[in-house]
DNA sequence: TGCACATATGTGCATATGCACATATAGTTC
DNA sequence: GAACTATATGTGCATATGCACATATGTGCA
């Protein structure tokens, strides 16, 4: 379970309240870990509890009070005892994967909708990760690690944005209702 | 939530047991959606009381007797029903990205064992991915779904093996105790 | 005055999910 | 004979996660 350690890992940049990592969670880091703001109340309270961060109460003026929370050594000991387990990729699961899977069963006309938005999304994230890329010059261990993540992004949304469109090509033309008379026409 | 699904469009192909139907995510449909026995013999219960199939014990002799579900009609309404919903893409949850994110905090000897890990992995996916595509031929609007399927997967896990291979040299290397002194050696 | 919006922090409830464990049959291996 | 493996189906418990909703402050707008 990371998203703890995507909080400890984020306040390690700088102290900030659970409105603001729900902010950064849905900006930078959230593109490995996505999580919504109960989530993150939550879990601030236990990492609280265990010593992790610290808490601080912030007056303001005009806007309700925050709760800003810091990463403290003991949180660091757990980022580099976490960092020595062995990794654990969540399972991919993909509801559009699994009526493409089932495509008898499904209304084609929908999925091709559907197909149409997911490609405008991967789209979107792919401009905006090459723009954040470019952006990027790592001078620190941080950035570069950032970097390659980045990298991996831009990869996996270019990947599926191109597929999109290929399958989506294939679906709109008489793929489907030629498949019968010329099995192999799919086939590249 | 595919989990039903995913099973109700399984169990379309053949009627299976859940123990079938275990094996059968741990090979084909669980690319897209893993799931384990126990989470699949409860779903399986709660699909029956509600008619999305039909169960049949079947007596073996040398082995224990077996459930069979078979989908009914109103599970395939159900099937059509689900696939008018835009669907939903669960969130990316990797454990590793995370710890790349955070790279200042953890250990770097560990990270890359991991990685190597997760490229041979990845490596073993992409070899079988290649190997079942090349087999299939589709004269079916399912096998057609199913060949695109197996083809997102397929660059899925080469841009990931890929990018391991190349993050794993730049960690071998003196990439990153250099980096203060040639920031942009990075930057390709 | 009323309403929507942004800030800021939460609770309650339902469902999802994984891990450990339980149970039963029968063949294979040491 | 004991241990191990494969088949086959489950339960109990803890945690994860999302959705709807609650609460509070202040600003801008019609």
């Amino acid at each position: 379970m990371a998203l703890k350690h995507a909080i400890l890992v984020s306040l390690g940049d700088t102290p900030m309240s659970g409105y603001d990592l729900a902010k950064h969670f849905d900006e930078s880091i959230g593109f490995f870990w996505r999580a919504s703001h109960t989530q993150i109340y939550r879990e601030l309270a236990k990492l609280r509890d265990k010593g992790f961060v610290s808490a601080e109460d912030v007056v303001q003026q005009g806007r309700p009070n925050r709760t800003v929370y810091t990463l403290t050594d003991l949180g660091r000991d757990e980022l580099l005892e976490w960092s020595r387990q062995p990794s654990t990729s969540d399972s991919i699961k993909d509801d559009f994967l699994v009526r493409l899977y089932g495509l008898e069963y499904v209304d084609v006309a929908a999925l091709r909708e559907d197909l149409q938005q997911r490609m405008e999304g991967h789209r979107d994230r792919l401009s905006r990760f090459s723009a954040m890329a470019e952006q990027m010059n790592p001078t620190t261990v941080m950035e570069f690690g950032r970097l390659r993540g980045l990298e991996i992004g831009l990869r996996y949304e270019r990947e599926w944005a191109n597929w999109c469109e290929e399958t989506l090509a294939a679906l709109d033309g008489d793929t489907l209702e030629s498949l019968s008379a010329t099995p192999l026409a799919l086939v590249k």
